[in-house]
DNA sequence: ACATGAATTTCGGCG
DNA sequence: CGCCGAAGTTCATGT
């Protein structure tokens, strides 16, 4: 991990164009090859950048007269032929660090795993609620989860972490096809998301399906006082 | 800017969990408050983040008997109450620059680019072809371009800079609603894009709508020949 | 390798 | 302020 805090411009050419006046940035050249050019702003997205696999390559700049001006082009090109050319005018700080390799990060709350916590707690949905399985194969992909309600009729659940209005669109097609089936009709609809947009729960509810908003704290505390019963 | 360089563990807890064992890191902190954490690896995305507006608070760790442990621990917060816990147990490197505001990036190329470059050189689409108007108002939604062709028949054309399976279907819902107005119909489609994924592609001709790849060097070098011709 | 779909998506535009 | 859609989306997964 190289960290360079200079005065550059920049300039990329690829997918699209775009360029950076010159101004005081952080370069961030990683051991994995990538350049990344950071302002003081934007939180954690860099201005440009070139991932990799991607060469590095510095020259002089020189004038009309083949004078050096003293500025350096950092050209950065990855093989489809995209650049980013780096004209570094002043370097204030240039420090090179190894890392070794990250462990990595774990992850847990996205939608897999919501599915997984309430297929576990399927009664959230309501009482006397039961699993049938997780991803229920049908002809057009597999509904999230497949239950039934106290009455022994089945229930498509479609889990989102954010609901919209595509998601709806989904299980109401899950539905459709599942009611055709005689031995399944009726279907109910469940719509559970940690975040239900208003114009999904509208249309939603106007197609009679049920919207449930998911606690991922609290389903995981159902977990932790189950334990804690022990 | 703040540059550290440190020996750390982080756990991110809000809209999921997250955990990073200890490692050597880089942990940037800008002056918009925003905090990421990024490894020797993953190109610009850093492992962990947390986006301004948020407060950040430096404390020792002790341990049991209440001794200090030489490690710190930053709490980074947001006002949702999400945070990032970042444990430190060695700083490396530390460096502070103050970089002032960036000019910003001019970007061009993105799809709005793509579909005012077409519409200037709408006979990219064929020989007589002539613009009616961009963002075409229909009653679900506006249609990128309208055209004429050399019949003089409409032309709808979806312009789109990756273009898959979704364009498809908005376009043909769009190609569906216009031709059934008597005033308009025969409509023809045009599905324009930098990339027609394969899928896309036969889904479209399928249903008797062309493709045409759209090069944007070449559509910008139409303007610079004509500037030329000046 | 390619297509599909989630993402702490982010980001910007428009209403 | 919230919805909607693009993004140099990126990233992981399944086929």
């Amino acid at each position: 991990m190289r960290l360079v805090i200079a005065q550059c411009s920049v300039d990329y050419v690829g997918r699209l164009d775009a360029h950076l006046p010159m101004a005081d940035r952080l370069i961030l050249i990683k051991a994995d090859g990538s350049v990344s050019i950071h302002a003081d702003d934007r939180a954690y997205k860099p201005l440009n950048w070139m991932t990799p696999p991607c060469t590095f390559e510095e020259s002089a700049i020189e004038d009309i007269d083949g004078e050096d001006t003293g500025e350096k082009l950092w050209l950065v090109e990855n093989p489809k032929g995209e650049q980013l050319r780096i004209t570094i005018a002043a370097i204030h700080q240039d420090i090179d660090m190894e890392l070794g390799e990250d462990p990595g990060l774990v992850k847990d709350g996205v939608e897999a795993h919501l599915q997984e916590l309430l297929a576990e707690h399927i009664e959230t949905l309501g009482e006397k609620y039961s699993l049938v399985r997780r991803e229920y194969p049908t002809a057009i992909g597999p509904v999230d989860i497949m239950a039934k309600n106290a009455e022994n009729e089945f229930v498509a659940v479609e889990v989102k972490r954010r609901g919209g209005i595509d998601g709806v669109e989904q299980l109401t097609r899950y539905l459709e096809l599942l009611n055709r089936d005689d031995l399944l009709a009726p279907v109910h609809g469940v719509f559970a998301a940690q975040e239900i947009k208003p114009q999904a729960r509208t249309l939603a509810e106007d197609r009679g399906i049920r919207c449930v908003v998911l606690d991922y704290q609290e389903l995981r505390g159902i977990e932790s006082n189950e334990l804690r019963l022990f």
